[in-house]
RNA sequence: GACCCCAUCGUCUAGCCUGGUCAGGACACAAGCUUUUCAAGCUUGCAGCGCGGGUUCAAAUCCCGCUGGGGUCGCCA
């Protein structure tokens, strides 16, 4: 039976590498058959905080990520103490102060089986304790001091590799997926494993998520909570599809891929071992195909709360926004988008950008306005056609080209110069505004 | 610095294991088509095996070195 977790620490949001780990445990359970544990690892009394543990179980459940079993270590802090015990008992560790330490075994070499990387083997010098120059701090006999293993701290709390190996061991755990920031830890860990007696997980290191420019991931390289990108206005399904591409492909040239497609040949043997950067343009082009196909009540939904956000006081009901919806879907990126386009539609007063009105309605046409806007209020139904062949009819009683009379016109009624089409526009808006637009934008 | 990992278009990647198919796809970028505008869509284009040695009839693919990038070096996780 397969066995994984995702064991983040509650001391920031859950961050986009995060959530990618995550995924990657949580796609290998489903693609076996297997089961997906969620682990918080608060063993940080200080700065483990509980807003954070609400904040990544969100997160997870926003993007799909859901577990089937849940455990923190905080409530398993007596187990970690029994097993420090019985290694004291056995000798093979010793107390210092409060805090009990691994007497290192003096191994040679340590070796550590990644299931996507092979064989990798830790020279000892890895345990080597160092100065603050990073030099060797040699014993009284010349040798190195050799740095011990913390098992449990002075204040009783288990030390991360402590705790997880106590637990992946407990959990039953078959494969640790985790972060190739953790390599390193994989050596100690071993250690930790060989004491206890314990059966090693199988080891799979995912390369790590870089920034744009293949740096290491950071603030200052735009969003990397999970929420952030939420706020944004990407879909959790167009997350997940980004992040699944990073480091792992479904083959067959796909990109857009389903998660039921994509369980079909997850295999962590295909999993790349370089670092991945990360493209917000990719992710912007996946969340506007997603958008796209929305269907347009569903998306109107996802809309509502941005809308209410932005416009309280709104009159605008759900019909009108299933409209607007369908007028603007396939030019989101993002859903927050959504707000730019039709902030003419929310708002009494057109904003006009000054470019765009320097350009298009610098010219006087109040002649051909007021004409238009006296014909537009006496038709019958208001509708797309209705409008186009009023317009239609304008143009040619005026003897000049349509986009002469198209383009200030877009201008007049949304304040800016691209947009769909005019005449849904025109619906979109409504006679009454249309025609008052059109009246007072010479005024 | 020490130890560890990695290396195909600007970016994400297929191909590497089991050497031999013009190194394929996507994002971005550019051009064209379409069009009342801008997007979208469709078509086309640009662009890559880090360097140096081997092994071999043949190397992106196997081996070694170099260079470059990343990670770790806490009583944080």
């Amino acid at each position: 039976m397969v066995r994984v977790r995702f064991a983040p620490s509650p001391t920031g949001f859950l961050h986009i590498g995060g959530a990618r780990t995550a995924l990657f445990n949580w796609m290998y359970a489903k693609a076996q058959g297997g089961q997906f544990i969620l682990r918080i690892e608060d063993t940080d009394l200080v700065r483990s905080k509980p807003e954070y543990l609400d904040e990544i179980m969100d997160s997870m459940k926003w993007l799909g990520l859901t577990w089937d079993e849940f455990y923190k270590q905080s409530d398993r802090f007596d187990l970690y103490r029994k097993y420090a015990d019985q290694l004291l008992a056995e000798g093979k560790a010793y107390k210092e102060g409060e805090a009990v330490l691994l007497k290192r075994s003096l191994d040679k070499e340590i070796m550590v089986d990644d299931l996507i990387r092979g064989r990798i083997s830790f020279d000892i010098s890895f345990f080597y304790k160092r100065d603050e120059n990073n030099n060797v701090v040699l014993g009284a006999d010349g040798n190195p001091v050799i740095k011990d293993e913390v098992l449990l701290k002075t204040d009783g709390s288990p030390s991360y590799s402590f705790a997880c190996v106590i637990d992946d061991s407990l959990m039953e755990i078959s494969h640790v997926i985790r972060g190739e920031d953790h390599i390193s830890n994989t050596p100690k860990q071993i250690g930790i494993y060989n004491a206890l007696g314990f059966k090693y997980p199988k080891f799979v290191h995912l390369p790590l998520i870089l920034d744009p420019e293949g740096g290491r991931m950071s603030k200052r390289a735009g969003a990397t909570a999970v929420t952030e990108y939420r706020t944004q206005g990407y879909l959790p399904e167009a997350i997940v599809n980004y992040l699944m591409l990073l480091g792992w492909s479904p083959g067959n040239n796909q990109e857009k891929v389903t998660m039921t497609s994509a369980l079909k040949t997850f295999s962590v043997k295909k999993i790349n071992k370089s670092g991945a950067a990360f493209s917000i343009e990719k992710l912007q082009w996946l969340n506007s195909q997603y958008i796209k196909e929305m269907d347009t009540v569903q998306l109107a939904e996802a809309l509502v709360p941005l809308v209410a956000a932005q416009y309280p006081e709104t009159k605008i009901q759900r019909p009108e926004l299933e409209h607007m919806a369908a007028l603007y879907k396939g030019r989101m990126n993002t859903l927050l988008d959504f707000l730019d386009w039709t902030d003419f539609i929310f708002n009494d007063q057109v904003n006009f950008e000054e470019e765009v009105k320097s350009k298009h309605l610098s010219q006087d046409m109040r002649k051909e306005f007021d004409l238009l806007a006296d014909r537009l209020s006496t038709i019958g139904d208001f509708n797309v056609k209705a409008a186009e062949e009023t317009f239609r009819a304008v143009v040619a009683e005026l003897g000049i080209e349509a986009g002469v009379l198209v383009h200030p016109v877009r201008v007049a009624l949304t304040g800016k110069a691209v947009g769909p089409g005019l005449f849904d526009t025109m619906v979109l808006l409504g006679r009454e505004r249309t025609v008052r637009r059109l009246r007072e934008a010479f005024k």
